[in-house]
RNA sequence: UGGGGCGUAGCCAAGCGGUAAGGCAGCGGGUUUUGAUCCCGUCAUGCGAAGGUUCGAAUCCUUCCGCCCCAGCCA
């Protein structure tokens, strides 16, 4: 029996945002029966949370309007497009859950198609070959308050524009020697309408055409055109492309395209402490800053994946940040609570102690051994249990002791009790120090009867500290990740973003140790380290018998704030 | 200083003439063998500003202010 009213459900949900009312109305209206959307990267890095959204955002739609969603490669430029990039691009959207209709497309499948629709807008006087250099362009295209002036080849005949152009594409002229312009207005107040370049010459082999061509289309020319071919319905991009809608409709309208695609712009998703230009990621990668662009301090996918973020948690993200036309700036610690959000529930339980303090129990005869059986989760019994070995000899976390402290401290100390998670209640007695003043080892007591229960004497302890025994468990390292960036604008205020690296992003530590369960740790798969954090492999640094665990994020601490 | 956009809490974001949803963060409290989770409470007499229209304005009009994008043969 269901006992949850669709209107309850319908109160709850989240309220539609501009694009769905767009597709919505236009389904309504009859103007479109169906949707088709596309996410359509260029093959020229890896796919970053700023992707993530516009991935959301595309293949979204067209599942809440039972539409489809194809995978371009927009793929016009080849001096900076590869194969490699083509791959990661494909795992990354999979990676997030999405499934694009059909093959993968890519624009360069359309370049025969986008040829003839050039010798089109020749035909009909709407398009030239300028003999200006890329220099000359720029002077005759005027500037953001002053007209330019038309190219002294701009009224060439169609038939010699024909035979210049099919010149262009023989390979007879040099790069920037010549280009094929759209002929609209230099005067237009909108600088792309001022006779844009549509065929560039680039004698570049090309990764997915080869050497089949040395002109290509610009993304003006391609992009509208692409989508009209897939019958792309709803073409949606970043607001930066919004000043390139008159052109992309006039090429629609212009052309015998087979459909009328309509562009619709969103504003690009920012985070705080975080970049997410492309040249800025490509030149952390480049200059060593990070270990790759799978670095897990990476605002990429493939970082993010390695992190130990899961994709269900940046879908949820990408939720809750919602589909506006206002530039933001988005809180990372939006991001992190979806990270967390998901691994609590879902991430079975263990205990790791990352700096490890020897603690003897005096009253624990030397040569027992118990098993004490702990759930994976504490409120989920399909997550199963693990058994902890337990003796005389524990190690605890150096932070778990302290000789003397107040009230709120409520962990081991001289004199005090605290509960051993998913063990017994210890007091201390004393501890030992080596020449420095350092703590080296803390003597302590077993109370009795104190496994599932308080002590019988009454006196509770206050807190539960996690443990490992000495004689059964795992060694391994540990790395801490931290923001990437210590301002949260890197690069702001004519700074070089470099400049506001965290020197502290990231900390090794090694010699953790583990309890003997995460020995079958699988990479992706996430713990959470029971009061430490949420932890998974890392397949690049662990060896067999020696995990190396990332720290996914840190669990919420109000201790942190108390301590200060 | 041309053109195109955008301004609702610390952050994100609903709202579309009927008297400011929700989430994150924060703060206070409760439960707890994780200082976690969970639960409860609290958080905009005001929507960039000033005028105007109206019984009534975040929503309509006017003016002003601020921020973002555009002068690649990049996307």
């Amino acid at each position: 029996m269901s006992d949850t009213p669709s209107s309850e459900s319908a109160a709850k949900q989240k309220p539609a945002h501009f694009i769905q009312n767009i597709i919505k109305r236009d389904l309504d209206e009859g103007k479109v029966t169906s949707i088709v959307t596309r996410f359509p990267p260029e093959p020229n890095g890896y796919l970053h949370i700023g992707h993530a959204k516009s991935i959301c955002l595309n293949f979204g739609l067209a599942k809440d309007f039972g539409g489809q969603c194809n995978l371009r490669f927009d793929d016009t430029n080849p001096e900076k497009e590869s194969d490699e990039y083509v791959e990661s691009i494909k795992r990354d959207v999979s990676w997030l859950g999405f499934q694009w209709q059909g093959d993968i497309r890519f624009t360069s499948d359309y370049f025969d198609t986008l040829y003839s629709w050039a010798l089109e807008l020749i035909r009909v006087g709407k398009a030239y070959v300028c003999d200006l250099t890329p220099e000359q362009a720029r002077e005759y295209r005027g500037t953001l308050t002053e007209p330019g002036r038309n190219s002294p080849t701009r009224d060439r005949s169609v038939e010699e524009n024909l035979t210049l152009f099919e010149k262009m594409r023989a390979g007879e002229f040099d790069e920037g020697r010549c280009s094929l312009r759209a002929k609209i207005d230099m005067a237009s107040p909108n600088i792309n309408m001022r006779d844009p370049v549509i065929y560039r010459i680039k004698k570049v082999r090309h990764h997915h055409t080869g050497d089949k061509w040395c002109v290509y289309p610009s993304y003006d020319f391609a992009h509208g055109q692409s989508d009209a071919i897939e019958g792309v319905t709803h073409s949606i991009c970043t607001l930066e492309f919004e000043d390139h809608r008159p052109l992309y409709e006039w090429f629609i309208a212009n052309l015998s395209v087979p459909a009328t695609p309509k562009q619709y712009e969103f504003a690009r998703l920012n985070l705080n402490y975080t970049v997410t230009s492309k040249r800025k990621l490509r030149q952390l990668v480049d200059d060593g800053h990070v270990d790759g662009w799978d670095d897990p301090r990476m605002p990429t996918i493939s970082g993010m994946r390695r992190r130990g973020f899961t994709p269900a948690s940046l879908r949820n993200f990408c939720e809750r940040i919602g589909v506006t036309r206002a530039d933001s700036v988005v809180d990372v610690g939006m991001l992190e609570y979806c990270v967390r959000d998901d691994l609590d529930k879902n991430a079975p339980r263990a205990m790791c102690v990352l700096r490890p303090l020897k603690v003897t129990l005096t009253n624990y005869p030397e040569d027992r051994r118990e098993e004490f059986v702990a759930p994976g989760h504490p409120n989920r019994d399909d997550l199963g249990e693990r058994r902890l070995s337990f003796g005389p000899s524990l190690y605890i976390d150096r932070e778990d002791f302290r000789e003397e402290a107040n009230k709120k401290y409520k962990r081991l100390v001289i004199g005090k009790r605290v509960r051993l998670r998913n063990a017994y209640v210890i007091e201390a007695d004393e501890c030992i120090k080596d020449d420095g003043g350092q703590i080296i080892e803390v003597k302590a007591r077993v109370i009795d009867n104190t496994i599932g229960q308080d002590p019988e004497d009454g006196i509770k302890p206050k807190g539960v500290i996690h443990w490992v025994s000495a004689h059964d468990h795992l060694a391994c390292d540990v790395r801490l990740y931290d923001r990437l960036f210590t301002e949260e604008s890197p690069g702001s205020g004519g700074k070089d973003f470099l400049e506001s690296i965290n020197p502290d992003s990231l900390e090794v530590l090694t010699g953790c140790m583990a309890e003997p369960s995460l020995a079958n740790a699988a990479a992706e798969f996430a713990y959470q380290f029971e009061r430490e954090g949420y932890f998974c492999l890392d397949e690049k640094y662990s060896k067999s018998g020696k995990p190396v665990f990332n720290r996914t994020i840190g669990l919420r601490d109000s201790w942190a704030k108390i301590a200060d």
